[in-house]
DNA sequence: ACTAATCGAGCATAATCAAGCAGAATAACG
DNA sequence: CGTTATTCTGCTTGATTATGCTCGATTAGT
């Protein structure tokens, strides 16, 4: 019963990006302390951010400049550096969401010649002052928490337009149950990315190793190279490893 | 939700390039004290410049769009409160691209059970925030100066979402050239749109009645609701209302 | 220099929060 | 089958936080 509602608890948030403590309340049929409770307990879990009076999705709702500015924002732009060395002059590549997406489109502002395909307004507008790349955007239905696009519309554009490569992040990453996500739609969309890509990067920080969300994206051997803050005595990449998944560091 | 009404406050900064203190304390229905509370707490920070009477975003790049939506602010506004109020309660309509439509957009903030397709990024952003809106964004190649989708991939989004109206704004009107647009690829997409309305609404600052601009989008009898600031006796307004173009004023 | 708007500070109010307690449901165990 | 332990939930209380309002001081425009 828990489990499930704090399951239901997040997709409404990332549906509606921003939420009260009164409308979880009155939505899911619990008290407002329970509700307290439960953010308590999901704390920091998947990008949600508590505050007076209700919650929100802390990355993405705000502008890329105050992201910037985040507390990990450090790891994430060193892990965003390491992933933007796969990309070569000429190529076109498709870049996810998330606030870590946001932080390697940073990363190519000075490339030339480049094609980006995109699902996330995040990465659309940190790179829309880019003179040297070109931006191509899925359609889609747009996810507020996220500020990305997904859905059938995202899908069959996706097939529409070949690319390279990939650049992805995920909730979880394990050698068993592959790559995983928490949201149903969303995971969808995932899915055609990691079915579609010629060669797939993963970037994703240490804590995500081995954890694994409800919604199974593909399996791990689907990831060329995943690129992480792990140490290299972390167990789930030497598992990783040695399904043949290169592994790299900052 | 003082974290969330901040990022709120950056976003449209961001957007709207400078405004004031009341014009934030009305967008995001907080006293202005709480606003100046939030100014003072995000002094210094991403680039916004606090002054008598507002804040400016003083960022180096700023796309021609949020210049242009400096310009003639107010009667943009007026002309977008006209606009809007063809809108209906549970509807679904397309809003285009431009400074003008990104005002139509700011209109619809309190709208209930509505959807709105767009291949404006302006329009998107604008609309995130806004609880009873659900957005749907083509796909399709991103236009830097615009920040808008163009091209065969917006095109064929288009054909796969139908809307009941859609909103436009135009280089040119005249009874005789019809609806015209300057750059190429931008009016095939628009041609498009014109195409698949069921319901044509057209708004333009009065001075681009009677202009010609390089590449015809269609008829002008292919507008059902022609928005403008024009006067009574403007003649290019006779010649429309003569071929049945209903004319509507602020 | 004058006037009107804007600003900052302090105060009062209302909302929200964390903690602790008690009852109900479930699980574990004899 | 009954008893006990555990978990989950809702409620109450004192404390914290955020917001709106009022009042002098400051600033911009005429």
């Amino acid at each position: 019963m828990k489990r499930a509602r704090q399951g239901m608890l997040q997709s409404l948030l990332r549906e509606h990006g921003q939420m009260t403590v009164k409308q979880l309340a009155e939505r899911l049929k619990v008290s407002e302390a329970t509700i307290r409770r439960d953010l308590r307990e999901l704390n920091g879990a998947s990008g949600l951010e508590r505050m007076h009076g209700g919650v929100t999705f802390s990355e993405d709702i705000e502008p890329p400049v105050i992201a910037r500015r985040r507390q990990n924002a450090a790891a994430k732009m060193a892990l965003a550096r390491r992933a933007a060395k796969e990309i070569y002059r000429g190529a076109t590549i498709f870049i996810g969401s998330g606030s870590t997406m946001g932080c390697v489109a940073e990363c190519l502002l000075d490339s030339q010649e480049l094609t980006v395909i995109t699902n996330a307004n995040n990465v659309t507008s940190e790179l829309a002052a880019a003179p040297g790349i070109s931006i191509v955007m899925t359609g889609g239905a747009f996810r507020k928490g996220e500020m990305s696009l997904i859905g059938p519309i995202t899908e069959s554009t996706l097939k529409q337009v070949p690319f390279e490569m990939a650049f992805m992040s995920v909730q979880g990453v394990s050698a068993e149950s592959g790559l995983t996500n928490t949201f149903a739609p969303e995971a969808g969309t995932d899915r055609v990315v990691v079915e579609l890509a010629p060669r797939l990067v993963v970037v994703v920080e240490a804590y995500k190793l081995g954890r694994v969300a409800p919604i199974s994206i593909g399996p791990a051997a689907a990831v060329d190279l995943l690129v992480t803050d792990a140490g290299p005595e972390h167990e789930e990449i030497d598992r990783l490893s040695a399904m043949g998944v290169a592994v790299a560091s900052p």
